[in-house]
DNA sequence: CATGAATGAGCCTTCATTCAT
DNA sequence: GATGAATGAAGGCTCATTCAT
């Protein structure tokens, strides 16, 4: 139970963070949010910031693993690209506080995005750059495009997206259909052919 | 002079809420750095929240009065977009410290994003999205693909570029260079032709 | 067996105090030391306050015991003086914690010394009062000297010896030499005669 | 002003951590006591620890300058050391706090007693251990006894009389009366001649 | 009896903000 | 206007004590 303990703190800190942002969240009030006293939560973790540094070691790992998993199921780099969208986007809809503090809270230090985090991040980015190394080889994508280019012209397209999604309160963006905009651009390009 | 002390002040928190992130700033250090007393601060700012509003409000226009000019001295919308970009990443490399703070800050606070700060950002988004509008006018680019989703793909991918380059202490990447692949991307696509 | 755990946290308190210090000490330090479960310590001490109340309560007993056999041995008071000097510093080298928990915790608090440990300590001086006064009257001993500015005098003494000697590194103080000389001081006195 | 603020701080805490205990007593009751904020205390101290080692490095200095000059005002060592105890248990009895402190504080930690208050500690103690040796030399002393044992021995007797005085509620002891005793025993010894 | 995870009151320390000079 | 010493509310963290197992 204490393994239950440990992922309840975790949890609502998730949503205690991505509601009131890492800094103005009281430790107390993601104990209270876990059902947890106060001090329960120095029995799972050394301080506050060890609570952040653990939500994306830890919790990323799942979300990583089922994005590889969903890619693999894909044959082709072109395919394979859509569905990282897609999935992508449908993580930010079914978990939008992680979204949110993956969004938000990981750029808010250096600290975090280029120490702790930064292997799970670049991980998750590395992702799509082997993609479009593999569509490359395939001759599928243009080889004059770095694929570290790539990656972050296409991560950073779908993170505004989510972003802009995830902090507007009406949420009226259907993001499904907005994946296959983003996908669209980046692959075929804005101009008229 | 007064006007002198409240713009040292400005730019003095742009450096440090650059250097520490706003919540680890002191207002006795952007005061120190000001060369002013701590008290001064506040004959000038409501409070620590309104430095950082006064940032995004009064920073941002020469940025986007810049951009406009710059955009107007290009006929066609790819030459636009191109100059977008372009001046985009000048602007990361020449105030380094404003363009950190306008993506890790900025994106720190629901508050900031969506009521203060959001009109100037919003204002400088929808440069792209204007530029986009004129070319699908003038036939240049697709009819199918919403400027307000082409206009967050296309910061998003350049914000996420000055990002990297920003966080990483080599800075070894070409951020000129990288533009122009940027640029390519989202205008003929990825895919081989 | 029950009898054997108490014992054991109360030996493992005297080690743990005397190296920590009684306030920087915590209850689970002395638990681990004991081998038992913090919660066990609860089982036979009220509170920590009690555990330290205890150790003067009951470890003082077979010293003071141990005192009055070794005194008894002896016939005149200026030999009971010398074994008294002589025993107290053998206890000092053999139990250096328990001595230096005597010597450096006893004096933190205006409550233990008044109160709880107030008897046994106070029985522990009376020893040698009573000595001077056997002394005092076998005609041996000054009549013009309290009793009790004599034991004060001569505690204060032998104590003073004792906390340098415990609190020292080095050790490297001969205390048996040492015992004869304060002996001889306060016997004999320092002047040429 | 400042520094009227500093000594009132440092005035107060010898109050308040000889009525309390150093470690039972709460910053926020020093700051009350010394009339201020209790934040001000950070602006003059670096924390709690350094309260406490400021009293002895500070307070200890004018203490050590008046017992030097007083015992410099005697020519014989015997009336040096006469003067040494009179002079102490006068302090004692105009700065009982601050004996409480020197006494009971100072021993309860390793730390201070060994290494940021030893040197004035010890720089008393060995104004003792050079009235002794002046006095060996006149040949008043007897040499057959080594300077830094007589210092403790001293130093011992005295600081046990001013304990018991010190913690006592009634203070019946005459300090005065008993100091005489106190010179009497160490000098002449407690034997009949 | 024994355990040790859980509790939550308590305290040191920080720092945004104020205000007397 | 300018200063910077002073303020005191707030919060991270500790640890004596409890209690369900």
């Amino acid at each position: 139970m204490a393994k239950g303990k440990r992922e309840a703190i975790l949890k609502a800190a998730v949503r205690v963070f991505a509601r009131e942002g890492f800094f103005k969240s009281r430790v107390e009030a993601v104990a209270k949010e876990a059902g947890v006293a106060t001090g329960t939560t120095y029995l799972y973790f050394e301080n506050k910031d060890d609570i952040l540094i653990s939500i994306f070691d830890e919790e990323m790992t799942p979300i990583i693993d089922d994005m590889k998993r969903e890619i693999a199921e894909q044959k082709s780099a072109v395919d394979k690209i859509r569905t990282f969208i897609r999935r992508h986007l449908v993580m930010v809809q079914e978990q939008p506080d992680m979204a949110q503090l993956l969004i938000v809270e990981l750029r808010q230090s250096n600290k975090f995005l280029h120490t702790y985090s930064g292997t799970k991040f670049k991980e998750y980015l590395n992702i799509i750059a082997s993609i479009f190394e593999q569509g490359q080889q395939e001759g599928v994508f243009r080889q004059d495009i770095k694929p570290t280019i790539f990656k972050q012209v296409m991560f950073g397209a779908v993170d505004q997206i989510s972003t802009n999604w995830a902090l507007s309160r009406t949420k009226k963006l259907d993001l499904n259909e907005t994946g296959e905009q983003i996908a669209d651009i980046i692959m075929n390009g804005a101009l008229q052919k």
